[in-house]
DNA sequence: TTGTACGCGTTATCAT
DNA sequence: ATGATAACGCGTACAA
């Protein structure tokens, strides 16, 4: 029960010899007797030895580590996004330290938390915030190599990954009138509201009309948030107007407005069709069979490590860096809440 | 757009003094004019300067950092555990360095995050995942301060925070029990299965027994997974034995034996009583109303945190490290899926 | 009040 | 093939 870390002295020690030829062993450097070499092998595993990232990172000046901000790591949206930059990270060899906040944390502290990031040193820099404006960001992305990840974001400062809430919602919309609705009601949200339901609910409601169909907007500002009862008047308000479909903005509502109707002993899609969006997590599984659309995170984690350390090598071989803002589509998850008419 | 970070001697030169008074400065030591204070707290923030995390830790020997390793942060469980540690650790002055998995990855992988966040010098290691056997963890328990947090553990080398799976389900039982359920049909896991799962199955079922009810165990692996039909047939057979209550052991074994219930044209609760546990995410919001046991997360998310800096604070002071496991309580969460038979 | 010098653990360069 | 030594950026005794 050492309570004193081993260093490479302590390996070398061990091994009887200098501390540069376990260097030269754990880096896998070449010119060094195989014999020595399984001593040194032999003596640090004995030791449980562990190279010391900081005292590497400083004198190679690399730390092979990139930085993940997330929000709240306990939402299914943040949370999926940060498996697939973990995932994708590590595949190309960096390893991945991450800073989270949670729902309650304040903006404050989420500064502080990107601060702790570039202290550490990492090469690259993912934000996935909702919240943090570009602001926060921009100033360490002069340093570091940044992708905002999983926002609209278009500051030509840094480079960006998200999803294509417009073409999302016109997508899920061109569904929902080819299945045959011509009767809609679509609940929207304004921009102050949300940057990432916002566009997608109005995109619905404008793809909607551009086919001939009659649409109803609802603005969620005018109810009582996702709660049940605040969708319920959203619902009777569909029921009332002979609407045949209701689209919502989120996987979130599409419960709450399922729940409404089975509440008034209704179902989908009989009496009415129901739309979410996001298509992740737990809601958006067969089990509950929602007509949705996914936002394929594992794909915006992807290309946002691979546009970081795009940045990294860039900046490295000095050239010129490129900020580039990509789009990514998501896919119809046909579900059994929307039919026929 | 300067690529080269700043360090303290930029600071020092730009104010006009050595790196002693910078650094004195900036780590609010006394004895400085304030002169001289205001002008290299200017300098500082012109240069917008970080410093550099790891160069402290070499020299303070502290880094004052958790390391949190969770098996996947795409599931809500682990999500909502990381967020906890998070939170906490902030609070009481530490930041959280994460690695996290994912759900495709081998258990090499997972002793290698492991070694990640040991060789970033950690002070204490928070280790979340159902899978990483404990004698990966062992090793590395004894050079830092370890708790494995979320699932039951014994092993007397390192303390742990788990929830009472056992108590939860014998309460659950109570509850169906005081709610008059007297046939009542429980889908049990075995430990081979799933450590956390199972047991509190298991629970629920001796606890109805006890209770004089009339118990049919149906175990899960007899039938197809969670998928919707597997828990159907499960349907199927408690509808069969005219049971009044179906106790599942998770809220995703809940709703699939709504949809069972559904796809058949009946409901709960009027058909059958359903129960799940977990009580996490968005299958436990008040929208599908299910009736459940909350697993405190964020209490074992701070417990944990309190034990590792508890436990680093002992050895700080060369004091003796006391490991303990915690078992923490949960609560009922009284929904609409399971009422009077 | 301020500056000098040393050491933390590691890699890389240069001798040997 | 191996060993000594200089950095890396910082905190901190100690000297001035």
């Amino acid at each position: 029960m050492s309570a004193a870390v081993p260093t490479i002295l302590d390996v070398a020690a061990r091994a009887g010899v200098s501390k540069s030829v376990v260097s030269r062993v754990l880096t896998g450097a070449p010119g060094v007797a195989s014999a020595t070499r399984e001593r040194v092998q032999a003596a640090a595993t004995e030791l449980g030895y562990v190279a010391n990232a900081m005292a590497q990172g400083m004198v190679a000046r690399r730390t092979h580590t990139l930085g993940a901000f997330v929000r709240d790591a306990a939402t299914p949206f943040y949370g999926h996004l940060l498996t697939a930059l973990q995932e994708r990270a590590s595949a190309v060899g960096y390893r991945v330290v991450t800073a989270t906040g949670s729902g309650t944390f304040p903006v404050s502290e989420e500064r502080r938390a990107l601060e702790t990031l570039v202290s550490l040193r990492v090469e690259g820099l993912v934000v996935c915030s909702g919240a943090l404006p570009v602001e926060d960001v921009l100033p360490l992305a002069a340093r570091v190599p940044t992708v905002v990840a999983g926002r609209p974001e278009r500051s030509p400062a840094l480079s960006s990954v998200y999803c294509d809430e417009h073409g999302g919602g016109r997508a899920l919309a061109e569904h929902v009138h080819a299945l045959g609705h011509r009767r809609v009601v679509v609940l929207t949200l304004e921009p102050t509201t949300s940057l990432t339901l916002s566009p997608r609910s109005h995109a619905m409601a404008a793809r909607l009309r551009e086919l001939g169909v009659h649409v109803t907007q609802l603005r969620a500002e005018d109810h009582r948030d996702a709660r049940l009862d605040g969708v319920g008047e959203v619902v009777e308000s569909a029921l009332a107007e002979r609407a045949t479909c209701l689209m919502t903005a989120s996987d979130r509502y599409a419960v709450a407005a399922l729940e409404a109707l089975r509440a008034r002993g209704l179902s989908a899609p009989e009496d009415l069709s129901v739309t979410g969006y996001d298509g992740i997590g737990d809601l958006a599984g067969p089990l509950l069979g929602l007509t949705s659309w996914r936002q394929p995170l594992d794909v915006v984690g992807a290309l946002a490590v691979e546009e970081v350390t795009a940045a990294i090598d860039a900046r490295a071989a000095d050239a010129e860096v490129v900020t580039r803002h990509r789009a990514v589509d998501g896919s119809l998850l046909v579900g059994r809440t929307a039919g026929r008419p």
